[in-house]
This record gives C-alpha cells, sequence and structure tokens, in this order.
DNA sequence: ATGACTGAGCATCTCAGA
C-alpha cells in the first residue's frame, strides 16, 4: 500500500487537562494527521480523548499519574504497537513512549528524560533511555522500515540550539555525552527534519516560564523530528509553530509540525 | 547580582520541569 502524504506533529503540552482548549484549537487550525502528545500528567482514564474524537482523532494514551505522560491522537487509521520504549531494563518503566502504525510508517512519539533531577542516577537513567532508544531505532533500520521518532527530546544538540545564556555547560541538555549519545542516534541514517530543511539560524522550540524567557526569545530547540532514510526523502517542510508561545497559558514548548509528501 | 514560573498532589509545601 502507498503511503499518502502526511502532516505529523509533536507537542509537549504540559499538562492536557489544562491544555485541552488550546489542543482543539490547535487541531482546527492546522489539521495534523497525525498529532503526538506529551507531559499530559495524568493518568489514563483522566485524557479528553472525548473531546479530541468530537474532532475527528482517534487516541491512544500511555499515562500515569502526575508526571510525563504521552499520547498520539490521529485522523487516520493506526495501529498501536509499543506503549514502552522495548529494550529498557526498567520494571516500571514512565510513560514516556507510544509507537504507532500509519498504513507502512512507524511513528514514534517520545518523551525522552530531562536528566537534571534524581543526581547522578537520573543523568545516567537519560542516558540509558536514549542507548535503549537507539538500539531499537537501528533495529528497525535494519528490518528496512519506514519510521519518524518524534517528540521532546530534552536535547539541545549543538551550542546553536539554545539561546545565550538559557542553558549552563553543565545542563543535562546540553552536556558532551548527552550530544554524543544523540549523535549516534542520527549517524544511524536518520535526518534531523528542521536542520534538514533549515542548516543554520536559531529555532526554537521551548522558552522557560521564569526570566521573562519568551519576551527575551531566549529558548531551546530541544523538541525534535528523525527521519529513517526513505521518509526523509518525502520531506516537504518542518518548523515550530512559535505562534502557540503566545497563546493565553501557553505550554513551555510549541508545536512542530512535519509534512511528507505522498510515497 | 539579580531575577523565579507552572502544574500536580495525601498540598499552604515539595518535586519536577529545562
Amino acid at each position: 500500500m502507498p503511503d499518502q502524504p502526511l502532516r505529523i506533529a509533536t507537542w509537549n503540552v504540559n499538562s492536557v487537562r489544562q491544555r485541552q482548549g488550546h489542543v482543539e484549537r490547535w487541531l482546527a487550525r492546522v489539521q495534523p494527521d497525525v498529532l503526538v502528545l506529551q507531559e499530559i500528567k495524568c493518568e489514563s482514564p483522566a485524557f479528553p480523548g472525548a473531546v479530541f474524537e468530537a474532532a475527528g482523532y482517534h487516541s491512544v494514551v500511555v499515562g500515569q499519574k502526575s508526571y510525563n505522560g504521552v499520547a498520539a491522537l490521529s485522523r487516520v487509521p493506526f495501529e498501536v504497537v509499543h506503549t514502552a520504549l522495548p529494550g529498557l531494563a526498567d520494571e516500571t518503566p514512565a510513560a514516556r513512549y507510544i509507537e504507532i502504525l500509519v498504513g507502512n510508517l512507524t511513528i514514534i512519539g517520545i518523551y525522552l528524560p530531562n536528566g537534571n533531577s534524581g543526581g547522578d542516577a537520573g543523568y545516567a537513567a537519560k542516558l540509558a533511555w536514549m542507548d535503549a532508544l537507539t538500539a531499537h531505532a537501528k533495529a528497525l533500520m535494519d528490518a528496512d522500515r519506514d519510521f519518524i521518532i518524534l517528540g521532546d527530546y530534552n536535547v539541545a544538540p549543538t551550542d546553536e540550539d539554545y539561546a545565550l545564556g538559557a542553558l549552563s555547560a553543565t545542563d543535562a541538555l546540553v552536556r558532551p555525552a548527552t550530544r554524543a549519545k544523540y549523535r549516534s542516534l542520527l549517524w544511524l541514517g536518520l535526518t534531523d527534519a528542521i536542520r534538514a530543511l533549515h542548516p543554520t539560524g536559531a529555532i526554537y522550540t521551548f522558552w522557560d516560564y521564569q526570566s521573562a524567557a519568551w519576551q527575551r526569545d531566549s529558548g531551546l530547540r530541544i523538541d525534535h523530528a528523525l527521519l529513517s532514510p526513505r521518509v526523509a526523502e518525502r520531506l516537504v517542510s518542518a518548523m515550530p509553530d512559535r505562534r502557540e508561545r503566545g497563546e493565553e497559558q501557553p505550554s513551555d514548548h510549541v508545536p512542530v509540525v512535519v509534512e511528507l509528501a505522498a510515497a
């Protein structure tokens, strides 16, 4: 079955219950085919799926109390493939991973651990999560699958990806070990959708609530969409939707939208 | 030198976020 043109997006909403109206309005305005959400911050039964259903989107939810939580919304048919990152040695994994299949395309939504809390163990858990993600992506590559991994990576890949002073050099989002793991993922042969089309310049996806970060444009580029090789050939556009950060009571992240041509 | 937002939850403080 040939793949159709697709508009695929990711958005860390920082509580889906606080941002339900924002998401509804955004779906109506942008009309994505698939939207993956991060930091829904609720257990699955509390997810406002009926609201999105009324807007034409089916959903799959991987929730937990208070923290984390991911979901996928789709107006096209899909199958749920995984609700946790395969290969992660964690008895009770946090709700950070959803993998669905749309036609021949695997769509993976991730909320990668921040790594700044929990001391050395917390940072080690971030790196372990990245290792497991890379191993799984390699398995998909070896199986010759078409896929896109998008979401909140909590990694600013280069110094161009955060505003001067927005982070310290020792922050878990920019530490050399963090960036090395990210490059290991990229170097499987994946394409960073935003940088493929916009190789240089400040392009941010997050602005802290503190210190008037939005007003000063003191942002970070930490939400990414990585494409497998054949999917990268279909890439038409990729850009954060900055407009959402200027809305009332916004999330601190904005959506990132990727458009793919038909296969 | 400093500034300090937001959300959830056994809640008037703590943890986490980045």
